[in-house]
RNA sequence: UGGGGCGUGGCCAAGCGGUUAAGGCACCGGUUUUUGGUACCGGCAUUCGUAGGUUCGAAUCCUACCGCCCCAGCCA
């Protein structure tokens, strides 16, 4: 290794590890410690596992470590809920913080004596105003603010009223306690933003030991400076902020001098991935809670699906950069259908069934067949499919009067039932509404395995179903949760829900290998995309969530026409 | 009208004064194929928001302009 190289010079590029690189090189810190900080009002989406993925990932480059740290001091949104949730979906998402959970609750004491030592140095102030009134003292955009009528106070005042805003005297909204920056400041965070806020409510982990709690501002540093962190990475909203951040630093006896480095936050269409939509969509019953295959929240994806490496693919792809991105989903589907094509086991199920009746075939009788259980991975093996007089295909793989471009199964036709034989409709019945019911074929017993000696073709392999050994089951189909690749662009966003996101199939066949599949376990059904069991299943009725439809040449040949 | 950012193909994104302007997704062909899947091959920016300037040479430097995003919570 030359002197210009550093650890993970083979690892991902970007910005931030560009400049983590520079670092190391001058010798700034011996190796990156960084920390994903979420605030536990809330579950994991896609948005945070982009972060995840940065803060750990570059840890695990560059040989450092990666805190998971909560940022809970707001205790009227916060919940142990939360907390919970938040660790088991980092851990699904395959990354490990070791020793270094930590709580900015845990720094109370600490943040506390350090808005003291403001007072003291005349750098931080108690005030009455109201929060109506701080917005008007506070100036606009354009205009500076003016200064608060109580900025004057002496040191002694500040102390004995921040003393008393502690021991709980008054009530919630009556004082805060301020820094004394700018009010002139172009930056509206200089303008004496809050550092403390009087708030008597239960906090999830201290209870009711405080009833005055720091804000983001007054928090998020200074947890920095005590973890040691060398690089504390956010989103770009938190730009304006890093004056604050580094005011607070350099005003404070911290152990340490962190740095604060922005990124452009993730966006994708067809979803939403703001917090506040996400509860709304849950507490409203848009979704049927926080773990709906159709959310982009961790808990979602997980119960859809999608493995957590697709994910993590996702975000190497996607990048880091501060421009503001929108990720088409098309991009996440990708990573997954990767993944899954190379891992999932092939199975038939019928989701739309069609009986067929084989009329040359026994009555009563049957043989097995054998099917491959991964075409990607010879090491799958093979499995016995059960193969008898009546079947079932997928509707859509009949046409009565098939246009030119229709390869699979129409009157006189002969296509391949795959690993089974080559079948020929003879026959079509319908009911009295005209609707196909069944269909009449025969079989040649010649191209058992689904290859015929004369060496004749087919234009078309179906997937089928005996209908004798079939399971009946249920399969839930999803497509976007929003209508339009820009929710809420014009109007409300809950206006823009899609009607059509999730349709439930019941009735569907599945082979009867699928009865003892590992209840998490993605498989592949054969022509119609990857599908992973849910929940909800249980022995009596087995429930299937669709995680991705393969790609489909056909279907994008039809829409187009 | 203040402050902070960002503008490279449909969507992301490399590029850091001299390369034919990476790569992925999407899209369009074609080959293979017992999944209209996969894999493979090929195509897809004479141009980097616009206009000037500096330079032998600019996506990269300078100037001006245009467009988009964020900030006026005692949320994070």
């Amino acid at each position: 290794m030359s002197d210009s190289e550093t650890p993970a010079d083979g690892g991902p590029r970007d910005f931030i590890r560009d400049i983590i690189r520079a670092d190391l090189a001058a010798g700034r810190m011996a190796a990156p410690v960084t920390r994903f900080p979420p605030e536990p009002n809330g579950y994991l989406h896609i948005g945070h596992a982009k972060s995840i993925c940065l803060n750990f990932g570059i840890a695990r480059e560059f040989g450092g470590r990666c805190h998971l740290r909560f940022d809970d001091t707001n205790p009227v949104k916060e919940e142990m809920e939360y907390i919970n949730s938040i660790q088991a979906d980092v851990r699904w998402l395959g990354f490990d913080w070791g020793e270094h959970l930590y709580f900015a609750s845990d720094y109370f004491d600490r943040l506390y004596e350090w808005a003291e030592h403001l007072i003291h140095a005349g750098k931080a102030f108690v005030c009455d105003l109201s929060a109506e009134q701080m917005r008007e003292y506070r100036g606009t955009l354009t205009e500076p603010g003016r200064e608060s009528p109580h900025r004057g106070r002496s040191i002694d005042e500040n102390l004995d009223l921040f003393r008393r805003m502690r021991a709980g005297e008054f009530p919630d909204g009556a004082r805060v306690l301020r820094a004394k920056i700018d009010m002139a400041s172009g930056n509206i965070n200089m303008r004496d933003p809050v550092l403390y806020r009087i708030l008597h409510a239960r906090h999830p982990r201290t209870g009711d030991a405080w009833c005055i709690y720091p804000t983001y501002d007054f928090t998020h540093g200074q947890s920095d400076a005590i973890e040691q962190i060398t690089h504390s990475i956010c989103t770009l909203e938190f730009e304006d902020h890093r004056p604050l951040y580094d005011w607070l630093i350099e005003n404070l006896p911290v152990p340490s001098t962190p740095h604060q480095y922005e990124f452009a936050r993730l966006n994708i269409t067809y979803t939403v991935l703001s917090k506040r939509r996400l509860i709304q969509l849950v507490t409203e019953g848009h979704v049927k809670g926080w773990d709906d295959p159709r959310l982009p929240t961790l808990s979602g994806y997980r119960r859809r699906g999608f493995p957590p490496a697709a994910i993590r693919e996702f975000a190497a792809r996607i990048g880091v950069s501060k421009s503001n991105a929108t990720m088409e989903v098309a991009a996440l589907e990708a990573c997954a259908r990767e993944l899954l094509n190379r891992t999932a086991l092939r199975r038939m199920a019928v989701l739309r069934p069609l009986k067929v009746v084989i009329e040359n075939y026994p009555a009563g009788e049957s043989e097995t067949l054998d099917a491959v259980n991964n075409p990607e991975d010879e090491a799958a093996g093979v499995r016995a499919v059960p193969f008898s007089r009546e079947l079932y295909i997928e509707r859509e793989d009949f046409m009565e009067d098939p246009p030119k471009k229709f390869f699979r199964l129409a009157p006189g036709r002969e296509v391949r039932l795959r690993y089974a034989y080559f079948v020929t409709c003879t026959e079509v019945i319908k009911d009295a509404a005209g609707q196909v019911v069944e269909l009449r074929c025969t079989y040649d017993p010649a191209t058992r395995g689904g290859n015929a000696p004369d060496g004749r073709k087919v234009k078309a392999t179906l997937h089928w179903v005996s209908a004798a050994h079939a399971l009946d089951a249920e399969v839930r189909l999803y497509d976007h949760l929003f209508a339009r690749p820009d929710p809420g662009a014009d109007g409300d966003v809950m206006d823009d829900l899609n009607p059509d996101s999730l349709e439930v199939l019941t009735g569907c066949k599945l082979e009867p290998a699928l009865a003892d599949a590992p209840k998490d376990y993605p498989v592949q059904f054969e022509r119609l995309g990857y599908f992973t069991p849910d929940p909800d299943w249980t022995d009596a009725a087995p429930v299937f969530n669709r995680t991705a439809t393969l790609r489909d040449a056909w279907a994008k040949a039809q829409a187009r026409g």
